[in-house]
DNA sequence: CTTTAAATGTTATATACTAACGATTGAATA
DNA sequence: TATTCAATCGTTAGTATATAACATTTAAAG
């Protein structure tokens, strides 16, 4: 039986979701308790309800949920847990999608960069320090300072090309 | 009297703002006729707004100006327009913006990608092979197909800096 | 306890975009 | 030139995304 590689970038098919989850949950509660930021019940709930898509996610299908779950939330109780979420670099923002999605560290040091699967729509966070060192030494040659960098590359994963 | 350097990419301020308007409409009208496209009044009209403002620029105000001018506009009026002008490739999206800028073809044969200032919001359209190399390196050992790439720097830019 | 700042609830509104359909235009060709 | 047909545009309406403003609740700190 062919199995697509464990170690590929989109190997969110094949891994065990509900320990991919878990995990998400307690690197955000560790990370909240070392910086003395408060994970509150709305919060959790929406990182959770994102890391249990595992895809790039709406607000206003997490303001769904949280109205079928509990009846009375708004527009921006969606978006203060998201923008909390955001600062604390739990989350990230898909800028061509409008939508969000949990951080998995996979970019390191560096700025995140995204593969973005239009078929299947999961999402790769991809380290690239070249990308980095290229990008930062067109901004040095522009006189430019870097603050924040949305690199998203839209395409068809490994997956999605071979079942055509 | 201290000039800034004429070669930046961020030299947008030391130009010939009039020549480089109708240099823009020239190449556009020129690309239309090769390519059997209609650069028709509203389009041109579009286009010659963004490249007034030298900015990114926000649909709404495109059609705010569209409905001074002649007072009949709706959002498919402008929207439209837009997208026949990305389609031509005469103007590209700032995704995390929600904005619109001429392009400038500065970004020549590889993707367009953004330097952004947020202190004056001025674009700069930067090439870099690198960028490209490195992206496409990680892409090939993701089995990922690019189709498109959004690459947006938000910093700040030298002028902006040196003047605090 | 109190105090106070953070977080949340609530209402309203701003901004961004698209579907649908009829009217007009203009290029192609009969 | 007259006809035709597809592209463009006008118009209405609606959906999707996001924020302002202010009242209320919660919980950390004194
Ligand atoms: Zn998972
Ligand atoms: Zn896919
Ligand atoms: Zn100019
Ligand atoms: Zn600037």
């Amino acid at each position: 039986m062919i199995q697509a590689p464990e170690n590929s970038v989109f190997d969110a098919s094949g891994h065990d979701h509900g320990a991919c989850i878990h995990d998400a949950l307690t690197r955000a509660e560790t990370l909240c308790a070392q910086q003395g930021l408060r994970l509150t019940a709305i919060r959790r709930r929406v990182l959770e309800l994102i890391w249990e898509n595992h895809r790039p996610t709406k607000a206003y299908d997490l303001l769904n949920s949280i109205n079928a779950e509990r009846g009375n939330a708004a527009p921006p109780t969606v978006y203060r847990a998201l923008d909390f979420l955001l600062d604390a670099g739990l989350i990230h923002k898909i800028e061509s999608l409008n939508a969000f999605i949990g951080c998995d560290a996979a970019h390191g040091d560096g700025h995140p960069k995204f593969l973005i699967c239009r078929a299947c729509e999961r999402v790769a966070e991809i380290p690239s320090p070249a990308v980095d060192t290229a990008l930062a030494r067109e901004a040095k040659r522009a006189g430019f300072t870097i603050d924040h960098e949305t690199i998203e590359i839209g395409g068809t994963c490994a997956a999605c090309a071979q079942r055509g």
